[in-house]
Formats: C-alpha cells, sequence, structure tokens
DNA sequence: GCGGCTGTGTTGATTTTTCAACACTACGGG
DNA sequence: CCCGTAGTGTTGAAAAATCAACACAGCCGC
C-alpha cells in the first residue's frame, strides 16, 4: 500500500493540521480555541512542536508571537484530500463524487456558481481528451 | 466546535476504517492486507474489535470467519468526508471543489461523465434557488 | 522599579493506542 | 483418529500520543 500521508497522523495531528488548513494560518490561541475538547496551552504547543519536528508546518514570528501555518503548498493539500475522498468513498469516480456534491448542494450554490460550473464543464469538454 | 466523528478515531482505526469504506466489507485478513505497513494478524483484529465497541462498524459470519462493515449508512459517511474536505480545504465553497475536481480530472473524467453532469447542472439550475 | 500578562522552551508523567502472545474451537485430509 | 490449518476470544506488555507543569524572557502600566 503506498504511504497516505494524512493517514499518518494522530488524533490530534490532524485536527490541529484541518484548522491550520481552514484558517491557513493560527497563533497557538487560535488552534487551541478551534480544538474539540481543548486542553492546555501547553498541550497545544506540543503537538504544534511535533508538527514543527515532521516539517508538517512552519512559524514565523508576528510580534512577540507565532504565527503557525502549514508547510506544505496549500494547492496540493486540497488535491490529496479530495483525491483520498474520491478513492475511499466514490470507488475513484471523480464523476459520482461531483454528483454528490452537487445534490448535497442543492439549495447552497447560487445561480451565478453553477453557471461558472456549467461554463467550466463546457471547456473541459472541448479540450479534453 | 462541533463534534467531528471522523476526527475522533485514532490513526490506525481511521485507516481500517478506510479499508472498510473502500472495500464496502472485509475480512481480517483483507484488511491487513491493505493496511500499510501491516502488523500481525492479532493486531488488526484488536483494531476492528475497537471498533466494534464504538459501535462503528458490525460483523456477520460467513461460514467460518467474520466479515466486518461499516456500521452506518455509506450515503451519510460520504456527505460527511466530502463537507469535511469542503469545510476544510475549500472555505465551505462546494463550487470550489467542484471546480477543482474537474481540473484534476482534465484526463479522467470521460466525455459520457461530464455529459451526465452537465446535464445534472442543468436540472439543479431548474429546480435550485 | 516591579508585579502581572503573555508568550516560549523543555521535561516528565499519564493515558491511549498499538501490538503480539497464548488458549481455545471447528474442520478437513490422510 | 489425530494432526495441521484457519479462525476467534482474551489478556497484558510496549510504544506512542497526549497532556500539564515549571522555568524563563519581554513588555506594559502604575
Amino acid at each position: 500500500m503506498p504511504k497516505d500521508s494524512p493517514n499518518d497522523l494522530s488524533r490530534r495531528e490532524r485536527q490541529v493540521m484541518d484548522i491550520l488548513y481552514r484558517r491557513n494560518e493560527a497563533t497557538v490561541a487560535e488552534v487551541m480555541a478551534d480544538l474539540p475538547d481543548p486542553p492546555t496551552y501547553s498541550a497545544v504547543r506540543s503537538i504544534l512542536r511535533i508538527l514543527m519536528e515532521k516539517n508538517l508546518i512552519t512559524h514565523r514570528e508576528d510580534g512577540p508571537r507565532y504565527v503557525y501555518l502549514p508547510a506544505v503548498n496549500t494547492e496540493r493539500a486540497r488535491e490529496d484530500a479530495l483525491k483520498h475522498v474520491i478513492r475511499t468513498f466514490f470507488d475513484g469516480s471523480a464523476e459520482q463524487a461531483v454528483a454528490a456534491v452537487l445534490r448535497m448542494s442543492d439549495t447552497t450554490l447560487s445561480e451565478a456558481e453553477i453557471e461558472s460550473l456549467r461554463k467550466r464543464i463546457s471547456t473541459t469538454r472541448k479540450t479534453g481528451r
């Protein structure tokens, strides 16, 4: 079996990574605030330290404190996440997955968004092989 | 923060759940075969036992052995997985997520699949608000 | 100047996860 | 009939993850 990076993370590590992806970047306090069943400040910092050691995140200084952010290309992380879901839940079929999203989103996709997707699909169709 | 069931699982537990979702059901041997860095037969059974205790999977007897399968509605699990990815990586925008899938899948989506999506989108457009 | 905040650095205990070992049962072949 | 194989049930040890405590530094207001 190929290795599957996000699946190598522990529970807390994954929760923290998700938060960082969601917020793009965050301070310790922000991560802590978003964690379910938040542990102490110290504990959160421990997890961040481990993620640093694994080179999954970096940090920059923002005045007096650190701001943490994912080390990888966000684009890449997104693709990996989508691929994983498609493979795990939709038998590898991107089409099925898209169909499911559309079904789920009936009420939330705006006219404009749908129109833009229609255009994109037309384009793909022309250029696709 | 709302609780986020799949994120409550440990590393191995999640790996096993993913395998079960992917295969729909599996024997211990099959799960073991699909696990990265597979531990012993016993170890795999331990994880399955724990997942049973958490009511995340069930098993049925197939002749001499057990076949394990996810306890929940697959449909529901799929939606949850998609929602999680959309929320975590696409800022909650289903449209962006779909666009990313289409971009990724240029070469793998067949004409027929694309056509069927176009139809689906037209429909959604008519009935959606 | 100095006490209180807010932050980081580091260490060690606790808890959970992960794993393997062992005992036992059922079945099929020689 | 007896052995080997292929399973399950159960237990406990080993490793990893999780957490909290403590020490220290900088800054701000009084």
